[in-house]
DNA sequence: CTAACTTCTTATCCATTTCGGAATTTTTAC
DNA sequence: GTAAAAATTCCGAAATGGATAAGAAGTTAG
């Protein structure tokens, strides 16, 4: 079987731009999935989960730039990669899809091979930060190796311990739902006590004697130095 | 039977090209595999698994530099040598191409001698490279010769056992999951017990009185000094 | 071909670590 | 001040890997 690179999501309302565009997606390795309009594309964003989006525009049933501005504001997708597709000329509409969490930026008409080398490049950034050894003054976490080191201390943290703190750590700043931290950590199929989260974070706490994690009552947790 | 001196994949979307490389390849005694472009390639990548490729930069569906880029981009692959193909005159490619942890670069058009020898040489580096053994203060890992040397005293591991080691030990500080050594170590269609795992490590620790290796609870192994 | 030996794998038991939950106290928001 | 949320403590359960032994499987020597 072919191993997918990546979930791409087309959101376009010409049928003629997602053919191309799903062709060449497919050609080169990735799941394609399409929408019509942005609330089309907001309703399979469940199902479908894709990495990245490729969002037209202008678009009838609200259009790109807003239904950008509701994936960023929703903590479960704002990972997703965004990549808008545009007229040519249309250049206000570019620095506001930038200044609203936009990765890249495409002009149509769309030259396939074009596509294909952003969506790549956008997909390596990805996963560069995915996997590199996060690091801060006096504090680096490093996921190869399952190490943390704090002020030239080596800290070995239990398997749940590491990745808890190394998903906060992973934005920092942001505040993570008690929901969310279940999903990523331990997988929607598992159900555990809300309790278990503080146990786990009070850990975490203890052996590190600084504090990084920040409490948000009612909310969840944050990384923050 | 023949001996193969190594696996080379040839990937250049004209036909007569292939013809000829194909042949003075396999006479010379490497294995060949063909693909007609980038995608083709990457796809055959998994199965073929070559040690060489030979990459065309002008195709359709891919062109070389973009393979060479994806490549490059997966740690899976990223030890295969990649020599460009292209025409005379296309210099701009070629520093690119180098750039982008290509190997070497051969101009059409092709001359048969020439091409043979740049490959032994690039397969003589690589075999330099891998037969390197690993050498630590009081510890030395030899993969030619199966052999293990610590504090001046030879070591004998049998072989599941010294490979094992040599996998640790060549990134040391990495944790290897469980999964990835069942992987390497045995492959995918093998089926084998954790505990296989465990008492293996259990012997080299024993065997080498000093303990290199570390235990990651609920993730794997690692190498340490 | 057989016997002796080595290597590989599985099974079992055990110690330890890690995990999750309950109860209680403390903190926070309103 | 009150109620809700979180911190803390403690404990039992579960998971995990270490140790050992023993049986397969593979090798080698005679």
């Amino acid at each position: 079987m072919d191993k997918k690179l990546g979930k791409v999501l087309v959101v376009d309302d010409e049928k003629d731009i997602i053919q191309i565009v799903k062709y060449n997606l497919e050609l080169h390795g990735y799941e394609v999935d399409t929408a019509e309009n942005g609330v089309d594309a907001i309703s399979k964003l469940k199902t479908f989960k894709p990495d990245l989006m490729l969002l037209d525009i202008m678009m009838p049933h609200k259009d790109g730039i807003q239904t950008c501005i509701e994936i960023r504001a929703n903590p479960e997708y704002d990972d997703i990669l965004i990549i808008f597709l545009t007229a040519l000329s249309d250049e206000k509409s570019e620095i506001r899809g930038l200044e609203l969490g936009a990765d890249d930026y495409i002009s149509k008409p769309i030259k396939p091979k074009l596509l294909v080398s952003r969506i790549h490049s956008a997909f390596r950034r990805l996963s560069k930060d995915d996997a590199k050894t996060i690091i801060f003054p006096n504090l680096e976490i490093n996921r190869e190796k399952f190490m943390v080191t704090h002020n030239a201390k080596e800290i070995l943290l239990p398997r749940k311990e590491f990745e808890l703190f190394a998903l906060l750590a992973s934005k920092p700043g942001r505040v993570f739902l008690r929901n969310e931290i279940l999903e990523k950590i331990w997988g929607s199929d598992v159900i555990v006590g809300d309790r278990t989260i503080d146990v786990h974070i009070r850990k975490i706490r203890q052996k590190l004697d600084a504090d990084y994690i920040q409490t948000v009552k009612g909310v969840g947790y944050k990384f923050e130095i």
